[in-house]
DNA sequence: CTTGACCTTATAGCTGGGTACAGGGTCTAT
DNA sequence: ATAGACCCTGTACCCAGCTATAAGGTCAAG
């Protein structure tokens, strides 16, 4: 049984305006309407706003969010062309990756020297993601 | 020699706008002027102003960063609240990093699927970042 | 057969994070 | 001593990503 654009934006507490901003920027496909033009949603909208929730606080724009939904294999897509956007998505992931697990080991040493109260003055998470500059994002 | 505010804008590759907003903000500390009421900057604006944008492409909102660069350990500070303040921050990243591992994971399998030609639609990528859903964020 | 909670479109407004412009002062080189 | 590249403040504007409002249609409960 499908769900109202009010059922879906409950289930997943967004706004119900956003639901159809999604629609508009094409990252929901416009669903099913019924005869009096009613959206009907398939539950599995529900994931895929979830999906864009979690996306959005990695730091994915909307646009690359529509970009990592709209990848996958399909009987007749170039299937080279996927593969190197995805491989480009991976690379991508991976330096995010990168970069948060020196934010957290900075924070470690200071979560430690707070703990053996040894005042380090000085800013310590300055340090962590130095370098490797050229070709932010 | 301190830098002025349109040499650590070309050093950081950001607006010199950009930097003054950041002081407005509370991100950067209000430097020393020049009698003429110039901004002198010290040379480890440069590393403060890289480590923000890293840190934008994380996720992170200003407020964030801004509470991240006040994590420190300094002399008269409460240390105990420092050091709780710490642990929650490693605990957000250390779930941005849990996110985006799975969102690689499912890449993965899609590069492998593409490589071996196997059509497999149904976005995949849904599947990433399933379960775990109420607090978000 | 009406009330109230839903849905529709269209358009306007808000917040975060900048960016640009106006109007003016400063500094260095020639 | 003046041109040109910088700096200053203040204000206005911009884009992304929502969020609210207006004006109206739908539908289930009583």
């Amino acid at each position: 049984m499908p769900l109202t654009i009010g059922q879906v934006a409950l289930a997943v507490d967004v706004n119900v305006q956003t639901v159809r901003y999604y629609e508009r920027r094409g990252l929901l496909a416009a669903p099913q309407r019924t005869v009096s033009g009613y959206r009907q949603y398939p539950e599995d909208t529900i994931g895929r706003l979830r999906f864009i929730r979690h996306a959005k606080g990695l730091g994915f724009a909307l646009r690359e969010i529509q970009e990592l939904l709209e990848l996958r294999v399909s009987r007749r897509t170039a299937c080279d062309a996927v593969e190197r956007k995805t491989r480009e998505k991976i690379e991508l992931v991976e330096q995010k990756i990168y970069d948060l697990r020196r934010i957290n080991r900075t924070l470690g040493h200071l979560a430690a020297a707070c703990a053996a109260r040894r005042p380090t003055d000085d800013c310590p998470i300055l340090g962590a993601l130095e370098e490797h500059d050229e070709s932010d994002n």
